[in-house]
DNA sequence: TCTCTAATGTGTTACAAATACATATTACTT
DNA sequence: AAGTAATATGTATTTGTAACACATTAGAGA
């Protein structure tokens, strides 16, 4: 690389080492999201740093120099799922100077919807498994702030654009997305406005098929359709 | 800064040298708006790079050792306007590797809201302007996604929060107010149905005070709710 | 097999918000 | 004194949201 003073003069104009700018590390985080037992879930890892003993941290890992930030959240991906045709969405970056205790790595954080019963979901080692994002009080780093951040975010788009679909098997009843938009959104849903609601959206096919297993009236199946 | 795996082992275990992991620079960039003449601005730099000749860049900097990415894009603001009380809010970072043709940059986009004619604003440089958002077609780096990018998410935001006032003086007529608003959305509005919406939102408190100087009948003049 | 249960599936009414649209008023200009 | 250009306001229409009730269906169990 160059000699180069990048964007601004300002900078180089105070005489700061340029060694100094290197030493900021870049992370991606991710806040993947699953649907089981009626309850969103996330995916966490045991933290194996000292200082947060016990605690569990996100899914995330330095960026390397060769590659861009989604491809960085899309290797975290597969690397810890198996899986690579994903939902996956920038949210906001996170750079305290103490947010992480062995040195500075500023962060950004996606979130990502999968299908927690997709067969082809391998997860990396027995240290990572689903956390009822609900029961979630404390994270390593600040991976709370960045949970609840995505949060946030996810709840402003779910009406807004056909991501929940994410969260489900191909082949869904309304009562299953309803419930996965009231886990979501943390209230409950009148059903027939919820389903006039969705359905004015023209996201959903009616597969003409009908659910089985269920210990009451079968209801109709949708398909999420083509994005 | 100890010897550590970071948060993760994946990197680690591929033996790449830990040095790579510090060869990302990292920055901020400032889409700093103002209103003037019924047009949105931006504030631009003349590029200094040789690539990009000709070009105009945002305005950023890098992220020092001890700044919070907040930190730093309120520093360039400050340094650039001479203004530290301005609405400043994180948008996206961008990341692709080939962004910054002098090296590895990582930047981090910010919008701030400004008022033009504010008395105190002092730009930093003479190569530094204020530019009809409109009339952009390119810029240096990839800042014409980043400014398109903020302008989408200020789209977005400005019916759902009181932000668009910082864009005006503290004394505005609500004529003032709808301008600003169609030269951000890009749409004519109805001026009945605009009052009405506006009014309900409790944003603004009449000040019982007339225009001057204008050459037709006077609006009342308001101003902006303590945030 | 009949009854009970629990869920599916649909329609109507009331209220709130967004849109379309017209007229009277005021201050400055000529 | 008349003309102009902008402010200020109200109403009818449409659209969307919220509240709400009843008939239907398949499985479970007596």
């Amino acid at each position: 690389m160059p000699n180069t003073t990048l964007t601004l003069k300002s900078a180089a104009s105070e005489k700061r080492n340029r060694q100094d700018y290197f030493n900021i590390a870049v992370s991606v985080d991710c806040v993947i999201l699953g649907y089981e037992n009626k309850e969103l879930k996330v995916l966490l890892i045991e933290s194996d740093l000292e200082e947060f003993n016990g605690l569990h941290s996100l899914l995330g890992d330095l960026v390397g120099p060769g590659e861009d930030l989604d491809t960085a959240s899309y290797r975290v991906l597969k690397d810890r799922t198996g899986l690579d045709d994903v939902y996956l969405e920038q949210v906001q970056s996170f750079g305290n100077i103490n947010r992480h205790p062995s040195g500075r790595v500023v962060t950004t954080a996606y979130y990502s919807l999968l299908d927690i019963r997709n067969h082809r979901l391998q997860l990396s080692h027995k240290e990572v498994s689903w956390h009822t994002v609900n029961d979630i009080k404390k994270l390593a780093f600040d991976h709370k702030e960045i949970l609840d951040t995505c949060l946030k975010r996810l709840r402003e788009q779910v009406m807004e654009r056909p991501i929940i679909f994410n969260l489900l098997p191909p082949k869904f009843s309304l009562r299953e997305l309803q419930e996965v938009y009231e886990s979501i959104l943390g209230v409950g849903l009148d059903r027939r406005n919820f389903r006039k609601k969705i359905m004015l959206k023209d996201w959903m096919t009616d597969l003409k098929e009908m659910e089985t297993d269920v210990p009451h009236r079968p209801g109709k199946l949708y398909k999420v359709n083509a994005l």
